[in-house]
RNA sequence: GCUACUGUGGCUCAGUUGGUAGAGCAGCUGAUUCGUAAUCAGCAGGUCACCGGUUCAAGUCCGGUCAGUAGCUCCA
């Protein structure tokens, strides 16, 4: 048989050898490196035979696949190493993720040390060298080898397998665990590896089942990539917008006020009201929204009606008791109902669609306890909610619309390489969950999906993420961590025109229902912080900078100089404050740089007598002087543009 | 909500086997009036998250509550 190699090399070999095989042939260190095959594009175990004429892809630890093997493989060495220090922890699965692996055991929590004895069991099982064998069996064989090792999780998954798979084992000396693979030839490939840390995690992800143990871990071929992994997660807490964005006193929470509260100081409250403010005229002015305002609570009838009492009753915070009280009030958790009797309050023409309202909308939500985080999931926070009332044959170019003012917002931000799209459809297997038959959501799903296609975004598709009442285009961006987040959402609902008896007139004077999209531009104003804080690590663009500017005199002779610049600043709307403290001019300079303070203007004896000020700002450094009408020139052009520059000098961190 | 870990002045931390709180930064006051990454001195600030228990004695031990962190589950 003829294989072709990734450099379009062709080299005849005897049919039926191993992907492993050709690799050593190919060179020793090839072999020594051999994470996993590729035939034709598709992902092998090294061990696996070729049999026909194929293009043939060694992967090594530098590819992703190859690396994902290697650290599966890293997995079941964990695996051994706590069947070895906990021989009762029975085993349940243990894939390889983005960031390394993890595995999860039925068995006491691990502590630290633990994992450290459990690093330590590990070592010795790669200096070992173990050869990793595969091999098959039937299924009752299979079911009865795990049986017989008493591992009623593998029992259970084998059980589940279609009949007439082939299953697959891999064994590592005393060690032998069902596995699809692919993995590495012996337990020495993987040469640099750290358990990350440990939690509770469900079996196959449902509360009412087994609470197992989970570890995480990463493993490379190498020490340096996992070093430089290490490092990297280090660089990440010192980004973490919940550090960071207090220490910039930006945002605090108070325990006696409650979790998932976040109070937002003078300066966060000046970046979200930036935002705000920004959004707010885009919608209005060229994005051909109206803005409404409407109640932050209503009657418990409004929810009944919207579906949110049946399907989110546990998440609203309900004022009021059923059982004793007339009448039962709820913080809103959506604003879709109000606007839509915002909608309701006139009567429509066809030639007024699309009706898109827009509102900045405060939201209450009761997430469990273990939910809240900083600002990214919080039980009141604030969204650029809105609700376009349209045609049906307006679906498609209203839907890329939306997608289109997204695009533009987080483009002004600069997240928008970080962004991800997802289509999220509901769950044909959990109806309840669930407003409309099949038919509805495959008809709605298929619009989305369309107007993705047409506007050439790459998506994953995700199941059981839709609302009850429609699928949605979900615009998703990952934190520090790598958690991801929902930052935009945009839903297609067609069935609350019926339930909430909304219509327009059409051209021949008959009543017709609307459509719904829901959706939001920027989406909550807390997580955007969050994520640019994140983003910028803390150094935020000028145009959202709570001081923008900050003038500091040399000496308190300078102070009326000084505070005439302020003055003229503040006439031209740049945010700016006057250092007036008897300091040295290198201590104001150092604050003001630890306070991620753009430009700071240096005045005087020089500057006050030819009226120039001296520069300095953290994307240039020194600037020299200049005279103070080209600098306001200058900042507000930038301001103006939402110019987004990249910081050559970066601040001392503390 | 679940599991683990954590909780000392605004922030970062110290506090030995239980003997009754300490530093740096920030703050305030005074002095200094200064040319590009920390001027000097002084002062003030804590019922050691909260509640209860053990003890002659608890920041330190135990229980509960609240809050924070990671992960799980959830996220209309």
């Amino acid at each position: 048989m003829i294989i072709t190699l990734k450099d379009g090399t062709q080299k005849e070999y005897k049919e039926g050898m191993s992907v492993y095989e050709i690799a050593a042939d190919i060179s020793e260190g090839l072999a020594r490196a051999a994470c996993a095959g590729q035939i034709d594009g598709k992902t092998v175990d090294l061990r696996t035979p070729v049999t026909q004429d194929c293009e043939l892809n060694i992967l090594t630890a530098k590819d992703p696949e190859g690396l994902h093997a290697l650290r599966h493989t890293a997995s079941h060495i964990l695996a051994q190493a706590v069947k070895r220090l906990y021989p009762q922890a029975k085993v349940t699965i243990g894939p390889s993720i983005d960031e390394g692996f993890y595995y999860d055991f039925d068995t006491d929590p691990f502590s630290r040390e633990d994992l450290d004895a459990l690093e330590a069991e590990m070592k010795k099982i790669v200096k070992e060298g173990l050869e990793i064998k595969r091999f098959t069996l039937p299924r009752d064989e299979a079911i009865a080898l795990m049986k017989e090792k008493y591992e009623p999780f593998k029992v259970e998954l084998i059980e589940e397998l279609p009949e007439g798979e082939e299953i697959s084992f891999y064994e590592q000396g005393e060690f032998t665990d069902l596995c699809a693979g692919p993995h590495l030839m012996s337990t020495k490939g993987v040469k640099a590896f750290k358990l990350i840390s440990s939690s509770m995690a469900y079996w196959r992800g449902d509360e009412n089942k087994a609470r197992l143990q989970r570890i995480y871990g990463t493993a490379y071929d190498n020490k340096d990539d996992l070093k430089t992994h290490l490092q990297r997660l280090e660089d990440a807490k010192q980004r973490d917008h919940n550090k960071l964005g207090r220490e910039m006193g930006l945002f605090t929470t108070v325990d006696i006020i409650g979790q998932g509260l976040p109070l937002f100081t003078p300066k966060g409250t000046r970046i979200l009201m930036t935002l705000q403010r920004w959004i707010e005229d885009l919608e209005d002015f060229e994005w051909g929204y109206v803005r409404t305002k409407t109640p932050l609570m209503a009657k418990s009838d409004l929810y009944e009606l919207s579906g949110h009492w049946g399907h989110y009753k546990d998440g609203m915070f309900v004022l009021g008791d059923e059982e004793l009280d007339k009448e039962v009030l709820a913080l809103r958790p959506m604003t879709c109902p109000f606007q839509y009797h915002v909608y309701k309050n006139f009567q429509h023409s066809y030639k007024d669609m699309p009706y898109r309202m827009s509102e900045t909308s405060t939201l209450f939500r009761r997430e469990d306890s273990g939910e809240m985080h900083g600002l990214t999931r919080v039980r009141q926070f604030t969204i650029s909610e809105g609700h376009l009332i349209i045609r049906p044959d307006q679906t498609e170019e209203e839907l890329e619309r939306c997608i289109d003012l997204s695009n533009y917002v987080f483009k002004t931000l600069g997240l928008q390489d970080d962004v991800t799209y997802r289509l999220s459809k509901w769950d044909p297997n959990n109806k309840d969950k669930y407003e409309g038959d099949e038919e509805y959501w495959n008809t709605t799903q298929d619009a989305l999906r369309r107007v993705m296609k047409e506007k050439g975004l790459t998506f994953t598709e995700a199941e059981g993420e839709a609302a009850f009442y429609g699928p949605k285009i979900d615009i998703q961006a990952k934190n520090v961590y790598g958690k991801e987040d929902t930052m935009v959402t945009i839903q297609l609902d067609c069935a609350n025109g019926e339930v909430f008896d909304m219509y327009y007139i059409d051209e021949e004077g008959k009543k017709q229902r609307p459509y719904i999209i829901h959706r939001t531009s920027l989406g909550c104003y807390e997580r955007t912080l969050a994520w640019l804080i994140e983003k910028y690590a803390g150094n935020l663009p000028t145009w959202l900078c709570p001081e923008q500017v900050r003038v500091l005199p040399i000496s308190d002779k300078y102070m009326d100089y000084a505070r005439s610049v302020g003055d003229k600043l503040k006439a031209h709307g740049i945010l700016n404050s006057v250092d007036e403290r008897a300091e040295k001019i290198g201590y104001k300079i150092r604050e003001a740089r630890l306070e991620r303070i753009p430009y700071m203007l240096i005045v005087g004896e020089k500057e006050r007598e030819d009226g120039t000020v001296s520069v300095r700002s953290r994307y240039k450094g020194e600037e020299g002087a200049k005279p103070i009408d080209d600098f306001i020139a200058e900042i507000s052009e930038e301001i103006r543009t939402k110019e987004i520059r990249k910081i050559e000098a970066q601040p001392e961190a503390k």
